[in-house]
DNA sequence: AAATCTGCCAACCGCAGAGGA
DNA sequence: TTCCTCTGCGGTTGGCAGATT
């Protein structure tokens, strides 16, 4: 176990590491009046601790429900995965993780995981990279000739600001899927994709949310329809709209 | 053996939301 | 409505320990 120095009496109040004197105060004192009111803890404990370095000792390292062993494969994989589908948010991902705190999360992603990821990812972007001998090809947009009143306004998703998702995750393609779908075609191979089809798949973001493209819908993304559907016929879209629109109203 | 570097993690800080006066 | 307090969260820092030079 590593140890801190001390640093005494910063502004009147104790700060640095937490000797074993503390800890038992602190633990004699929430095992009385339980978890909560922390304002009342350091005069209830008797410490010259502020409240919020109390609360933080107490849930990231003295609660008897913390796992102190190493990240299991399991444990990792879980991390993974709610991470791509929600960002930074350790509390909610440690919230899936019995006996883990929100810190340890952060560390263990910070020390382990952030590397491999952005590894892969960067892996990932080499092999997307287009081969010099593939041809660009400039291709037409097929635009909605008609947009009811409800499209493009529902749902209403949060911002990114609001639900705290990290700089270098930038899903900002999630809140905008319904202009999204006013600019492109969904597709089955060479087969335009039947709007009930397609709206069931917009609901099923969970499963998207495990691949690159967290929160989106890759079938609509642009590139592909374009390279799918290069004359299609306009036509198309009146009636799937309209049908598309009802959904909203649900 | 000493100096420097790197990994790790506990602790700290600032901010935002909730709720009450 | 505004202000204040409390709480909780995520980002960052600081320092120990082990590895490397």
């Amino acid at each position: 176990m590593r140890k801190k120095v001390h640093m005494e009496n910063t502004g009147g109040v104790r700060k640095g590491a937490w000797i074993y004197e503390e800890d038992k105060l602190l633990k004699a004192c929430i095992n009385k009046y339980g978890e909560g009111k922390w304002h009342l803890v350091p005069q209830r404990a008797g410490l010259n601790r502020c409240r919020k370095i109390c609360r933080l000792r107490w849930l990231n390292y003295l609660s008897p429900n913390i796992k102190r062993e190493s990240f299991a494969e399991d444990e990792i994989d879980m991390i993974l995965r709610l991470h791509k589908l929600l960002g930074n948010r350790w509390s909610l991902i440690a919230a899936r993780l019995p006996g883990r705190t929100s810190n340890d999360v952060k560390n263990y992603w910070h020390t382990h995981l952030l590397k491999k990821v952005v590894s892969k990812k960067e892996e990932k972007k080499e092999k997307e990279k287009p081969k010099e001998t593939m041809k660009v090809h400039e291709v037409i947009k097929p635009k909605a000739i008609t947009l009811s009143t409800n499209f493009g306004k529902q749902p209403v998703l949060a911002s990114n600001k609001d639900r705290n998702v990290p700089k270098d995750c930038d899903d900002t393609e999630t809140a905008r899927v319904p202009n999204q779908i006013a600019n492109s075609q969904p597709s089955f191979g060479n087969v335009p994709m039947p709007c009930e089809l397609w709206s069931d798949s917009l609901w099923n973001m969970e499963e998207e949310a495990g691949s690159e493209n967290i929160g989106s819908c890759s079938s609509l993304h642009e590139e592909n329809f374009n390279m799918e559907f290069p004359n299609f016929d306009d036509s198309f879209w009146d009636s799937s709209l309209f049908y598309f629109d009802s959904l909203w109203d649900i």
